[in-house]
DNA sequence: TTTGTTGCAAAACGTTTGCAGCCTC
DNA sequence: GAGGCTGCAAACGTTTTGCAACAAA
């Protein structure tokens, strides 16, 4: 089953996703529905930042869902933890799977709206050594806006 | 005229703002109206965020501006880097002055909501010495979530 | 005079909501 | 069976757009 969804570390395999957003639906007794199951899965078998119409579109293709579902089930997973959503300047939310891990570094074309993910030790290092007198940190977000090397080029040329 | 807008850096008095919105207004061949002025006037002597709409409220108790010349006028002040916007999940896109300085760093409770702006000279070197393949950095933004020392007392009572 | 900019209102568009029927529990 | 969840379509609210009048260059 988890080979479906390509190579993924041991302790996030889709098993153990589907297994926390269960126990999350038992919590607060909200129902176990297909739809609910369908959606979680097409988003961990895809790559990288979506939006709920990309996502909406996907599972069209073989399942009979309705964009209110889709919507409806991100926020669930969204309160459960198994997703995160950015919402930058776009006219888009768009969403990315969580795999538990709360720290996200971004860069954003301020052009085309191209979102990458990094990692950096000393940034990671710099931001968690911050502590604050009346703030307790939990996780954080950071975004680097500038231009992609295309989008660049393309500005330079008009 | 700068006393007017309270305590402000030198370098960033509401004139030398004003100067740098027109010369890009020249540079552009955009046209230098009385509105965008008035809504430039009134950004900077506004403290903390702000969206369209309050702008626009705030302008149209002594002047006759359409929203869609707001919405107009704040694109050309992001463009001028003057203005920053951040879409942080709620309806509106909010916005605040930049001064110049294009790094903000925001503590945010997930609990109430409350945002809160700080500086860190470690945090920003850390970011300002990351470079990219294929990506040139103009600004940045860092979301840190967590609890605020309030709303962690209240959840511990509970 | 030319044409970029304005106010106004209508349109756009992502997201939310209302509702009747469906299907977990 | 009860009522949470669904699909559908209509509603919502922020932002954008079309257009005639206006005014900066």
């Amino acid at each position: 089953m988890t080979a479906k969804y390509g190579i993924m570390k041991e302790e996030h395999s889709y098993e153990s996703i589907r297994e926390i957003f269960t126990e999350y639906l038992v919590l607060h007794q909200h129902r176990k529905t297909p739809e609910r199951y369908a959606i979680l899965e097409r988003i961990y078998s895809f790559e990288g930042h979506f939006n709920a119409e990309i996502l909406y579109n996907l599972l069209k293709e073989n399942y009979r869902v309705s964009l209110a579902t889709v919507y409806n089930t991100l926020e669930l997973l969204l309160a459960c933890k198994l997703v995160v959503k950015h919402q930058l300047g776009g006219k888009f939310a768009q969403y990315e799977k969580a795999f538990g891990s709360n720290t996200h570094n971004h860069s954003v074309c301020t052009n085309c709206g191209k979102i990458k993910e990094f990692s950096d030790k000393q940034i990671r290092t710099a931001i968690q050594s911050k502590t604050f007198a009346r703030f307790t940190m939990s996780h954080y977000s950071l975004y680097i806006y500038g231009l992609c090397s295309k989008c660049a080029e393309l500005l330079k040329k008009k």
